[in-house]
DNA sequence: TTAGGTGCAAACGTTTTGCAACTTG
DNA sequence: CAAGTTGCAAAACGTTTGCACCTAA
């Protein structure tokens, strides 16, 4: 997993704009940051993990605020939220170009990104089996690591 | 979906009796009745659906032993706890024989339950590529139903 | 008799919201 | 200047826990 290229994050700044423009929203310094350092970010961010990161730039920043921005990044499609079982959301940027599933161990939590076209592709048919347009997926694979496996043993 | 045999019931109170036993826990009049009302769900249950259902039989029972109870059959592998999204954590049955996906309908939230052997087969081929153990694995295909389609249309 | 279980209410951690002050367009 | 945004603190939400009382084994 390489880092994103200009390019790339151009193309996200272009959605939200385009959006903000279409539903009378306003560009704050606030804004700009945390969504600028969301991103840069890989992986899979907290509020939390993302607030810490946003207040090294402005430290005034609040809670309230990157809960805010983030919902907006949702529902303008730029955020996926994830939950991974302990009580709290993560956030990862939806890349336009990508997709991915995880493979998670659940033993020592680590997550390794995939992906499988041919998943994909059986997915497309169950889905319109059913008549449904399919919009999105999910697929979480849990299992022990090599590691794990090997510290057990 | 059809319903479930007596005979499958009666397999989920032997495993559970069996890992009270083997844990030195009790069978309480509460725990009865939960699980049974449990056992004798179909979908998704959030612990509200439940709590509701067993108070028709007791009514003095509280959302602690309820939420005790579920997460006794977590641990003893009897429920599956799901996120679907809105902050609520749902319980469903995990028979011993049958293990299906979701298909949701982005509109009206509408879950139908599939199965596709294919896609599970094609799970455990990407576990194995990373050297993982594959324990379970939870896909949900989020989507547009048949019904929502037209009535936008 | 004693380890475990219950119900209540209080505590918890995450997320949302009301509001007065402030900014953007 | 009007409408959107912010930060704060309070509220809301689902879930967990401490505790005195109860009950199964």
């Amino acid at each position: 997993m390489e880092a994103h290229a200009e390019q790339d994050v151009e193309q996200l700044r272009a959605r939200l704009n385009d959006y903000m423009a279409r539903h009378g929203l306003r560009s704050t310094e606030q804004r700009r940051v945390v969504t600028e350092m969301f991103f840069s970010s890989r992986g899979h961010l907290s509020i939390e993990d993302l607030l810490e990161q946003v207040r090294l730039e402005e430290p005034k920043i609040g809670y309230a605020t990157v809960y805010r921005t983030l919902k907006l990044l949702k529902e303008c499609g730029l955020a996926y939220e994830r939950h991974f079982g302990d009580g709290v959301s993560r956030y990862e940027v939806a890349w336009e170009d990508e997709h991915h599933d995880h493979l998670i161990c659940a033993e020592c939590e680590k997550i390794i990104e995939f992906e499988e076209d041919n998943i994909e592709q059986l997915q497309r048919k169950v889905a319109s089996k059913y008549g449904f347009k399919l919009v999105r997926h999910k697929l979480e694979l849990y299992g022990i690591c090599p590691e794990c496996q090997s510290k057990k043993a």
